[in-house]
DNA sequence: GATGATCTCCCCAGAACTGGGGATAACGCA
DNA sequence: TGCGTTATCCCCAGTTCTGGGGAGATCATC
């Protein structure tokens, strides 16, 4: 894959590639993990723990296309510490790039960039491509990384648990739930507590956000209506 | 949009087209919902309401590449339920189609689809292009639905109230981020209380969903370490 | 030198949540 | 028919959070 993947990126006009999911550990179980970057910055990305605050990848969570990064800006908003991030990326020799996302519900999120030496210029009418080259190449990396899938999934909510949970979510009490749903407080806090007990935690706030994290519930069952 | 939809969908030799979030209810406030599917199978897959159950949809959330519909087998396992579904859609007139799924964390899921007549073949070569076309339209009516969105400055909160509200995210109650961060616990609750006020909610679980919402956090903060 | 923002700490009353323990009824599956 | 799952309701003790009220210290800015 790893060549396949240098050769596609040479022929693509690129210098670097990236095919990972993000994450720290690389070694993680099924994770992708698939980089061409100069080592200096992958071992400063490792040590700094980039792969969630990085800039590139915090867009990349907010968007479904590909995206230059010159054009980051317009996807999220960049605090001084992104800046300083993205300028340290192009002193460790990385020029402009391109992003392409890789969500699927309850798994981790994931991407495949490809990026030019420090100082080259992005050729736009190549995007197109570059996106379909890395949807096509991130899904096929993560069908090999799974073929030997012992799955460990997520645990799932029942229906009612669900609705309680996006109600918990918008920091409606135990009792504002019942009225909402139509059904006894006492019943609210026992399918909160069931919903606590399949996540394994023990404050509701948590709940919410694993919850929200791997989709039994959404921003738009929080924020809806 | 519809028409320029409906254009494109012609210009790539299909039928019908549907571009939506996989929700029932059609006006819901920043859904997409653009289609142009027989009007009776419609009906149908409101009435039933397919948005959840439908083979194509369950599909869609297994994958981040587009599929044809004939090939959805080898995505998930059809129960006989999902096959007399897609034998509904076909006396319906919908012949074979290709699905783009599209998937943003937090976001409702959705797809973009386009859909032979009843008996037509798929060019198989044209797939790359409609991966394409899917993926961009779906970003573009995405964008298009949320220009009217009320527009609110998110508050900012100050480094420690965000420290704290990373770790109450992560479920811990004020004592134990007193002890993490070195603090006294009364002075967390200061701070939980004076995030709370700047988001202008009442519930430390919503502040933190609003706080990972608009980037004061992120989910490394919470699942991180 | 005043003003505002931030961080730190304190007290209290009432509301909300958590972790135990119960119970009944409906449903599907074997 | 029994077993598991789900949904509904109830009680209670103890903990945690919320919404009021304070206060002192630092720091930058005007």
């Amino acid at each position: 894959m790893s060549d396949l993947m240098a050769e596609i990126t040479k022929a693509m006009g690129f210098r670097h590639y990236a095919l990972v999911h993000h994450v720290d550990l690389k070694p993680a179980a099924r994770s992708v993990h698939i980089i061409d970057y100069p080592p200096d910055w992958v071992d400063r990305f490792q040590a700094r723990r980039l792969y969630a605050s990085d800039p590139i990848h915090r867009a990349s969570h907010r968007t479904n296309v590909g995206f230059a990064w010159s054009a980051v800006q317009s996807i999220i908003s960049l605090t001084a510490a992104d800046r300083s991030i993205l300028a340290e990326a192009y002193e460790a020799g990385l020029g402009d790039g391109f992003t392409v996302p890789a969500h699927i519900p309850g798994e981790l999120n994931g991407s495949c960039s490809f990026a030019m030496a420090a100082g080259e210029m992005l050729d736009h009418r190549q995007l197109p491509l570059v996106q379909l080259v890395g949807s096509f190449a991130f899904e096929a990396a993560r069908k090999i990384s799974r073929i030997h899938e012992p799955e460990v999934q997520c645990p799932s909510l029942t229906e009612r648990q669900a609705e309680c949970v996006a109600l918990v979510a918008r920091g409606k009490t135990d009792w504002e739930i019942g009225q909402i749903l139509g059904i006894g407080q006492e019943t609210v806090i026992q399918h909160v507590k069931d919903a606590r007990d399949r996540y394994g935690v023990t404050r509701r706030t948590l709940l919410a956000i694993r919850a929200l994290f791997d989709g039994q519930i959404s921003f738009a069952d929080v924020f809806g209506r």
